[in-house]
DNA sequence: CACAAACTTGAACGGTGTTCAATTACTTTG
DNA sequence: CAAAGTAATTGAACACCGTTCAAGTTTGTG
């Protein structure tokens, strides 16, 4: 039977849950799916557009949360829930285009807060930038710890994160005056 | 005369600012040099040590401002100074090794702010995570502009930066009570 | 069955980082 | 000054990478 889009797309995401993004190569997955390289080309214009999806897959699990706090730990979540799930997103400069990336959820928010254009898509991606960054930081370690070159440090990330978000939160109550 | 790890890490740099970190591979850089590849090997020991050098020589231009504000600015000014500067320092990981990185002078200030272990680590690497990522996102920018990819948008970065700074630091002051 | 469309192969192009035995260049010592 | 020893470089290779494309195969349709 022919090989899917959809067979590519999930055996992407599988090697990049199992064994990361390093390992996500588009020989690496014509092997898995036992298939020359040649053939991905023929599903997929490139590798840039396979990471877009998976990108959008991943963001794909955050709900609507209905507060800003609760919508940035949701999408921290979904993007640890895959290895080097933040890594991807932001490689797939997911915030440049204006899909229906969580970067609209965001700024929808940051109207009840009180804020209008452009200062609303200014703190959404503020907030973006923090998310990805302190996940990126978090799945990098949690690689360099795997690979015995960093040993497991006390760091608590959720505490961590939960901070940072705090300080951002409380700066937008007041800018939103 | 022979060649110098000064040499090398001056010449990557020079590759940085005019051609971006895409085209700084070992190989171009041998080129440059007129030397062979395997040369570089003898006074560098791999591509990670010379881009984390070079994060370091980005990251040195920025002086000891007194107040946040003003390193923050600092910092992003140093890494807007070099092509692709703040991927540069984010995959130099110059976070994670407690050098001498301009994480130690935001977590200094940090305590100006009334924050104390673990808070001011916490609140100065937020601070570092949104510095990156919206460098990045400007230079990525930047980047996609020169190729011809994305036409000129009207996004005010100085604006954008500037905005996201100030929530963070309204809400430090808040959390710092 | 024939023809066209869909799909895959196999091979190549032009790169990448890194290693290493052999060789050259330069110093230091006898 | 020559010989020995160290420092540095070469050249070639290893094992990859993303991408393209003519040629071949499979599949569906009239």
């Amino acid at each position: 039977m022919a090989l899917t889009r959809e067979q590519i797309v999930e055996a992407a995401m599988g090697i990049l849950r199992e064994y990361g993004l390093a390992d996500l190569s588009m020989r690496r997955l014509a092997r898995d799916l036992q298939v020359q390289p040649g053939a991905l080309y023929w599903h997929i214009k490139n590798k840039q557009e396979l990471l877009t999806v998976l990108a959008g897959m991943i963001l794909d699990t955050v709900g609507e949360p209905a507060s800003l706090r609760e919508l940035a730990m949701a999408i921290r979540t979904a993007l640890l829930s895959v290895r080097d799930g933040a890594e991807v997103v932001a490689l797939a400069q997911v915030l440049v285009p204006h899909a229906d990336s969580p970067l609209l959820a965001v700024r929808a928010l940051m109207a009840v807060q009180g804020m209008s254009a452009p200062a609303d898509q200014w703190a959404a991606e503020a907030l973006i930038h923090y998310i990805i960054g302190a996940v990126t930081q978090e799945q990098t370690r949690a690689g360099l710890v795997r690979a015995g070159l960093l040993e497991e440090p006390d760091h608590d990330a959720d505490a961590a994160f939960d901070f940072g978000l705090g300080i951002f939160l409380a700066g937008l109550k007041i800018s939103g005056e």
